[in-house]
DNA sequence: GATGAATGAGAGTTCATTCAT
DNA sequence: GATGAATGAACTCTCATTCAT
């Protein structure tokens, strides 16, 4: 479980990463941003990577969630492709700071724990989409003449560009509709006939 | 225009991002790297900011000679877009150091003079690809049911995913190889009909 | 206000100045005779500016108590005169250092936040010294065949110099007596008939 | 005797010492003002403290050609030092750069040569003003109340302070004009009766 | 005379972290 | 839980100077 404190800095430290890139998530900003002095942050996590596992968990769990959902539901694939877009979307226009952690893998390296969780994310998430694409395959709706890591890559590819043109521009246009709409060109792609 | 120690430190700059990330590219590690003093390496560039800026230089160049002969070519979109991918793919099997440029949006962020040329490079080559797949509809070749904005996060996105994942991999496979395949992948899910 | 650490910066790194001049004021100088590390002085001061910035600060306020005192005391003009020179020589028998604060105009060059904080405490003290006068000649007692502005070039520069033959001799006078036949030679200088 | 060359270097100097201090007169500026590499100068110069001298040199020989000149000529005391003050506002008017160096004893400061070249130079200036005042005693111009030395602290001080003015200043009054005007004051402060 | 390239020493500053209180 | 004070390591960058050419 995690305290209040915890997090707090978790939240503030996700808007600094957000507002000024990771090299802008020093222990100093994250102490005045919270408004305690920086030893009091050591009080409630270890270390800065602590901070950064925590908050990759965070973002783990989350995604998780959304992914597992969809795997256990009934519905078709394409609607739980659908609904995976749109929850993702909801979840960045909710906190645009999340959007900074998903292409954060560049930002750490060097520390071998953090590269090793990032990794295990990307790699279930993969996991689980592919499932998901495997599954309408097999129920036809989804297109067979190309494989599922390629569709995989497809669709993941595209989300990811969006969010990061999204970012890129600002956060000036809407995440949620201008999504739905790119969604709908995906699901013609990948879409069987 | 560039004297021989500027490529180098070029090269080097690019070597050491591309094993350490950003933060793993310091004056000191540079200079040791090439083994001269850290302030012999001023006298080649101004600054930090100016090598980085160097970095991004020869990438946008040599991206954009791959993405402009693609333009002016006669041959059709489908056939651009392929050599495209290729090239793309050709370059970073010889330098993969180069990946690391491609995502570093993130990584430049705080340095606006950085921002800026990076935005401007990726805002370049999106407008060649949307101009070779607006051609592409005109004559046939493409699909008309998706929008060029889409198809053209979709062909994109689909690129640069699976350039990190074999960056993420360690570059264990082959990007040609493996790359001409998606590439395949690609085209049947853009071509007309 | 300052706490007992910021005014042992100051106190050091006016000694500093005093021995070695601005070039002798490095953060590893300061921190050496301190007994801290250099990182330990950003502690107390944010940067090297806001440590000359207090120092003037402390050059000022004194420097103002001494001329304001002056100037709503109730005796003659002569006798205002007379106590601030014996003030201010009382101050740097006290503390040679200041005298070198009295002459960094030229040393601060380059910082306009410096530059203008001097030349505020400069612009002060002539205005105070030329109301004084002013009131010297109203009164009768000081000559009015020559100009306020004159007469304040003359009394401050004699002082100036005065003060720098001082420092300039290695402090081998004493100050306060050699001063006080100085002062009476410019009262004989200034004063009226 | 001094080359092209080196002329131009002391000039330059002494142009890069007005416009931003002591603290601008680095190698690199000299060179580039110049326009050759830094190299280059210590073909012309042993090293920057030479430079420094040959400044000082400059300033010595105009300086006593201006003080023996008046010493050996047959006018009265007061004409004499009116003449010093003309002629030394008239070199500054033609050459603002040269204040710079009246005033750089603290800058000098940790090169001991330097400091010894700058106390001679205004040990000699000050024996020879002392020297007219003295004459001008002698002949009844100048008072007798005041000790020679206190006449010259005040006569040198104000010339000082004044200079010390224009150019904080920005050089935006004539001094050529102003100090007329000074220097009427000072010949009424210090005249016989 | 001049240059390009290089250097050791040192500048100010920031970082994550620790310790006594 | 929190703080003020401190630190070692590392950072980018500048300095006067040298050396081979």
């Amino acid at each position: 479980m995690k305290t209040e404190r915890q997090q707090e800095i978790i939240d503030v430290a996700l808007k600094l990463i957000n507002e000024k890139g990771i090299q802008g998530l020093t222990m100093k900003n994250l102490s005045k941003e919270i408004g305690i002095s920086e030893p009091a942050i050591y009080r409630h996590f270890e270390n800065k990577i602590e901070i950064l596992l925590a908050i990759l968990d965070v973002f783990r769990e989350s995604t998780r969630e959304i992914f597992e959902k969809e795997l256990n539901s009934s519905i078709t694939a394409t609607e739980k492709i659908e609904h995976l877009f749109t929850r993702h979307f909801e979840r960045f226009a909710n906190n645009p700071s999340l959007v900074s952690v998903i292409f954060s893998e560049e930002l750490f390296r060097g520390e071998p724990v953090l590269m090793e969780k990032i990794a295990d994310v990307i790699d279930k998430n993969a996991s689980i989409l592919k499932q998901i694409i495997k599954q309408g395959q097999q129920s036809g709706e989804i297109r067979m003449d190309i494989s599922v890591d390629h569709l995989a890559v497809t669709v993941m590819g595209s989300l990811r560009l969006f969010v990061k043109i999204w970012q890129f521009s600002g956060y000036r246009f809407d995440i949620r509709e201008d999504g739905k709409r790119l969604l709908n060109s995906v699901k013609l792609l990948i879409q069987a006939n």
